[in-house]
Parts: structure tokens; sequence; C-alpha cells
RNA sequence: GGCGAGGUAGCUCAGUUGGUAGAGCACACGGCUGAAAACCGUGGUGUCGCCGGUUCAAGUCCGGCCCUCGCCA
């Protein structure tokens, strides 16, 4: 799929992106703050958990000041679409903007103008939801079928969220199959420099282990047990090693942890299959060299200034 | 050394009165448009500790051996 608007002498953009994708462990962190320093870039975090404020330790917030981490108190629900207007916020006000993450839904939205169908009407989730219960999958699809074919010949009857999410949408007269998507396209806000961390599934895994050790370390369990004895949104009740962190002994919360990020990683590397052009960076060298190795790209590209 | 319990999927285990195996987790693949660190679909995991015996048929019954755990010496 190529862009429309490519133009055979195309002048370097004014106002460029730079982009780092990669799983949990990647080293993605640290590279980002190293071009923070050398480029005065601004990072913004693309990552559903980041987003809440008194995990810090769990979800491995980076030391320096990035943006839209640690913004959202853990009793407020998160999504994808008021996620976006932050992060569009966050993009625009930036001279240079540095967006990272591993949450793929998260990191599309932020540097796509995708359109996300609208939020749920006060109530109506919970409405939805009740129905959905009452009815069971079978009835409860065929409503949607009946309501929106096109979204119900996209959700399986066993999926409870979007079959929720699409009679929601119905209701509201739109849909959850909108016709044309920019999420898995190319089409991004500004012209941005997209960089994917990949790493050998062994390598990652061993950072894992050593990471979720570190953090237990670094006071995991406590962090976790003071935000677990709060008020929590489904969504912060979610993040992982909370439960673990706040409910096992700590040996055997590092290792369900551990192992519940190994498959995480794996989970998160999936998405890159489906990100279109994505330059793809061996994460196993230094975070310093994988810097080198973007500012070079990001000259070469035209999207950083040349020296 | 004696007594007891046990060896079945990568892990934890189930397996009726004998009919060549199964659940959860893990794993693999796939889906995903305001819950995405979420949610959902599909799939195989295998010398049933080893050797022999009984039987048309043994994970299951019998004998021997090996290993693990506990208690007693």
């Amino acid at each position: 799929m190529s862009s429309p608007t490519a133009s055979s002498s195309r002048p370097p953009p004014a106002r460029s992106a730079l982009a780092i994708f990669g799983p949990t462990a990647s080293g993605k962190t640290a590279v980002a703050g190293i071009l923070r320093e050398r480029l005065g870039a601004e990072v913004i975090s693309a990552d559903s958990a980041a987003l809440y404020a008194g995990l810090e330790v769990i979800t491995a917030a980076p030391a320096y000041p990035a943006r839209l981490v640690g913004v959202v108190p853990l009793d407020e629900e998160v999504s994808v679409g008021a996620y976006q207007r932050l992060a569009h916020a966050a993009v625009d006000a930036a001279e240079l903007p540095l967006v990272v993450g591993g949450t793929g839904l998260y990191f599309r939205a932020a540097l796509s103008a995708l359109e996300l169908p609208p939020p749920p009407e006060p109530g109506r989730r919970e409405h939805w939801q009740h129905e959905v219960e009452s009815l069971g999958p079978e009835a409860a699809h065929a409503l949607l079928e009946a309501r929106d074919p096109a979204a119900a010949a996209h959700v399986h009857r066993n999926d409870r969220k979007r079959l929720v999410r699409a009679l929601e949408l119905a209701e509201a007269g739109s849909s959850l199959v909108p016709g044309a998507s920019r999420l898995w396209t190319e089409d991004v806000r500004r012209p941005t420099m997209i960089v994917a961390l990949a790493l050998p599934l062994d390598e990652l895994d061993r950072r894992i282990a050593d990471r979720t050790r570190a953090m237990a370390e670094a006071g995991a369990a406590a962090e976790a047990r003071r935000a677990w004895a709060g008020p929590l949104a489904s969504t912060a009740r979610k993040v992982l090693g909370l439960e673990e962190f706040a409910t096992l002994p700590e040996d055997e919360a590092v290792e369900a942890v551990a192992r519940a990020t190994c498959r995480l990683a794996r989970y998160q590397q999936k998405w890159l299959r489906r990100m279109p052009g994505v330059a793809t960076l061996d994460g196993r060298g230094s975070p310093e060299e994988v810097a080198d190795e973007i500012v070079a790209l990001g000259r070469a590209g035209q999207h950083l200034p040349r020296h």
C-alpha cells in the first residue's frame, strides 16, 4: 500500500516526529532517554499501563520526564480514545515528539489521525453488559445480527466485550466496523520515522527475568499492596504484576510476573507484523549504539537535521 | 535398612468395576477500531518410571527393579 501524496521532489518536512516501538524490556525507554538528551526530543509514552500514577515500579516508568506517564489516578478507567486525545495534544505541542510504546493500538492511535467510534453514552455499557449477560451469547449475537449485520459478522459470539461494544455502537447509530480504517495503514499526522526494536525471544526472556527481580528489589510489592488496597478501576486492576505482587509471596510473584511478561512481550511483538512503514533495528546493541543508529537513519530520511 | 505415599503433556494433576489417555496453566497460530498489560477463536502437546507376567485387551491387576518425598531406625 503506497501513499498517494508522495511527490517526486518532496522538501524536507518542517515538523517531523520520531517513534520507537518495542516490547517490554527491549530497551526502548533507555534509548528514548538518550535521544531526549541528544536531540531535545519530547518523549511521549504509548502504553496503556504507564498512564496510571502510583505504579511506577511495576510499569517500569522512565526516570526522566515523559508525557502521558502517571497521569491517570488508579480509580479512573483508561481507554484508547481518551489516550488518543491526550497523545495528539502532546505531539502537537512538541517541537520534536518521540512516541515510545509497546501497546500496538495506542501507538497507532498516537501517530495516526484515525477516528475512533464514539464512547458509550453514560450507563449504556452497563445496560448492554447486563443484556448480554441475561440473553446469553447465542441470543445476544442474534440481536446484533438484527441491528448491525456487518458488525455481527466481525464479532465472535463468545467475545463478550466486543459484543457489548458493538451493541452500544449500533444503538448510537454508529458501528463497530466503520468503512475506511487508518489504524493499520501508513497514515500518520506528521512525517514520522518509525523504528522498532526487535530482539530474539531468549534474550528478551532473560532481560525480563532480570528486570522482574529488580522490580521486586525496588519495592514492587509495597507499591502493589498500596494500590491494591485503594479503589481501582477495572483497567487498572488488570495491570500486569499488580495482583501478583499485591497478593502472592514475593518469590512466587516474581516468577508469575516474569512468565506473564514474557507472554506480553510476544503479544507486543505480534503487532509489528501489522504495522507498516517501520524500520526494524536489532535491539541487542547498547542503548547508545541503538540511539546512534536512529539518529543516522533520521538524518538520512530527513526527519532530523544534518549537522 | 523398615514402614508409608508417589512416578501420566513443559508444569500441577485427573483417569470410574481393565477397552492403547484428559483438565487447568504454559506453548503455537489467528482475530481485534474508546476495556488492548484487555477480550476472543483454533491447535498438537505423551515410550502413562523400567523389565517381565496375567488377559482378546493393562495407565489401571500381579512380580521384580529404579527414582522421589515423608516418617521410623
